[in-house]
DNA sequence: CTATACCTTAATACTAGGTACTAGTATTAG
DNA sequence: CTAATACTAGTACCTAGTATTAAGGTATAG
């Protein structure tokens, strides 16, 4: 951008902006960007207290590593404890930070869905199902940290249709409630 | 475990196993495991093409750096392509492999879910919001590599509730349709 | 106007975790 | 016995650094 050299405050500002959204940069790059030498960049992250570039990739690799592992363990959504077949099951979720709206701190509607939703799913005994229809409510904000309850009950079965409901509780305080309509489906995802 | 060197082949198949398990271990931690000289872990590498660590965990990092960047940048599901706020917004959202059920390729409800809610909510007007009650319905199952397209129309609001309609179509064919309730919430998450 | 402090650059020695290559030994099969 | 295969050893080189010492430049205070 410009050629002339940044004072040094506006420098490691930029610089830590810059590794914050591309840790991947070598300081021999970030010394071309900024337009001083290689040791002045070094300083720099040594003031700051900013790993070299193996070091930033490996912890950005093994932090997500972990991260992604829990993510794709996420067939099911929330951990189910308890289930019979057909009749109902119990399971449990703990939010985290990663799951809220930035500004609220407010779990976002569509993990409970999914916890509800994975539990209806897995306490039908059947193979392969596909929500059709759900009757919802969210009747209380859910905050990261709280852990959500959730129990599902088979209500009625008629042919390849499932109705389940499904509520989620918060310290023992309603916080959900879902009606789903679950449909079957054979191997090719006809119903 | 054994002191004993293992065959070649057995060797290497456990060199696999070991790093698909572990993607962070060194040459000589290698070598100290399987009783062989460094050269030979190389060579095995070599043969087998498994790139050195360095290549293992920047791949590692950059894989799920953009695949964690997506889910983070998951606030909202979809692309948004056009909205005018407080009338109505078109997203899109591409399927993937990661979304589907894997027995029947299926793509999970709540994705369709989480797409329709979070355009509902970036159509209206107003700061921070919150799902209040749904009624959706799924009309027909959705594959890997299906393009969802949402419209969201905002049907009436009525002090802090908005009354948003939201339908998914994948190839003009309508696959989703679902009423949201919203509640807009001030700072503190309250109603 | 000079002295001091700070900023920047340069240069050197050293490191980890390799690649690429050459040269060799040990073991086994035919 | 010979050839092939498996393994080991060692060297030169690479990248992306750390750590350290030294040397200039500039701005500001006295």
């Amino acid at each position: 951008m410009s050629k002339t050299t940044l004072p040094k405050r506006e420098r490691q500002r930029q610089l830590i902006e810059k590794l914050k959204k591309d840790p991947f940069i070598t300081d021999e790059e970030l010394s071309d960007d900024f337009n001083v030498s290689i040791q002045t960049v070094r300083l720099d992250r040594l003031e700051l207290g900013i790993p070299e570039l193996r070091e930033r990739i490996r912890s950005v690799a093994s932090d997500n590593y972990s991260k992604i592992k829990t993510i794709e363990a996420k067939e099911i959504i929330g951990e189910i404890v308890d289930i019979e077949l057909g009749e109902n099951g119990l399971s449990i979720l703990e939010t985290t930070n990663d799951m809220v709206f930035e500004k609220t701190q407010i779990v976002r509607g569509h993990y409970i869905f999914a916890q509800a939703e994975s539990l209806a799913i897995a306490v039908i005994d059947a193979k392969v199902a596909l929500t059709g229809v759900a009757n919802i409510k969210y009747k209380k904000p859910i905050y990261a940290g709280d852990k959500l309850v959730a129990k599902a009950h088979v209500h009625r079965v008629r042919g390849n249709k499932y109705f389940v409901w499904v509520f989620i509780r918060v310290k023992q305080e309603e916080a959900f409630r879902g009606k789903f309509i679950l449909v079957s489906v054979d191997e090719n995802g006809r119903a």
